[in-house]
DNA sequence: GCCCAGGTGAAGC
DNA sequence: GCTTCACATGGG
């Protein structure tokens, strides 16, 4: 159980084994985080947040004296020991060369309705764009919250409420296109009581998912993102264009495979913190495919 | 110019 | 049921 040690005033060291911040931060999970050297500039919740891997941990810095870094813990689940998850995994060639690769990359826990409204935005996007968009979208919809000295203004990810109220013009403006459609939906959903964000978390999965499939423009994949991202279960398993390629090009090469086939291999292969495969296999083939390009 | 991007919903067989 | 297409926008 790795302690939080309150360090001088704003900093925390978090004491974890394995905890690859660059690749965890950078996979695709959370949007908002920004690297600068070796530091990472974030907001979670209302927090302003740098991290930097430290020996033997990560070192956090916030704003407050008096917050205590469990809601950072929390996010961060530095408490899941990544060698029980990565036990769990089938031994087999592809997840082998994935954790070769990516070995230290965590799931975050997030909060509901910014996975939610992120992952709405994400539909046939690259990250590099879903970044631009949430960004311009807090920018200009978000409450500024407290930064340190010399920090650059930061703010909150946008509620439901504020983003209800917006007309689909004025978020059309944060580049979102056809999107922006759904969002205003799902946020008016929220907003006036229709749809319960904290109702999938006392969900059987199944129950969950369907849950989240009433929204507008949240199909199984941006459904599956949010119970694994946010909701926390452990086999939910989104497959995007990556993930598929994976699937197809390590698992069935050279061999036409029907869609169902792969679905229910997906389903079945990967074991009780499959989400967890998936985002190893997610990663490895993202980084494989930007070292060919020598990005 | 072209193809692609952490897809979805609607229309067409 | 399954396949095809439109939907905005920007990167490579």
């Amino acid at each position: 159980m790795p302690a939080t040690l309150p360090d001088s005033g704003r900093r925390f060291c978090f004491a974890v084994r394995d905890y690859d911040l660059a690749a965890t931060l950078s996979s695709g999970q959370a949007f908002r985080w920004e690297r600068h050297g070796e530091q990472w500039l974030g907001v979670i919740g209302r927090h302003w947040v740098s991290l930097v891997p430290a020996a033997g941990g990560i070192t956090a810095e916030v704003v407050h004296v008096e917050h205590d870094g469990h809601w950072l813990a929390d996010y961060l689940q530095t408490e899941v020991d990544l060698d029980t998850v990565l036990g769990t995994f089938p031994d087999d060639a592809p997840v082998r060369a994935a954790v070769a690769v990516c070995r230290g990359l965590r799931l975050l826990r997030q909060d509901p309705w910014e996975c939610l409204a992120s992952f709405i935005l994400s539909s046939t996007k690259q990250i590099v764009q879903i970044r631009q968009i949430v960004r311009l979208l807090c920018e200009r919809f978000g409450e500024a919250i407290a930064t340190p000295p010399g920090q650059a203004p930061a703010f909150a990810f946008p509620t439901p409420d504020r983003l209800a109220g917006a007309t689909e013009a004025e978020l059309r403006q944060c580049k979102m296109g056809f999107r922006a459609s759904y969002l205003r939906a799902v946020a008016r959903a929220v907003a006036e009581g229709r749809f319960d964000l904290e109702s999938p978390r006392v969900l059987p999965l199944a129950a969950a998912r369907d849950e989240l499939l009433k929204l507008p423009g949240v199909g199984a994949k941006i459904a599956n993102c949010v119970l694994l991202f946010a909701y926390g279960f452990p086999t939910a398993f989104p497959v995007d264009v990556w993930v598929a390629k994976a699937l197809r090009q390590l698992y069935f090469p050279r061999r036409r495979v029907p869609a169902a086939r792969l679905k229910r291999f997906a389903e079945t292969h990967f074991g009780p913190h499959a989400g967890y495969a998936q985002q190893y296999l997610f990663h490895y083939m993202r980084r494989t495919a930007n070292l060919r390009n020598g990005t």
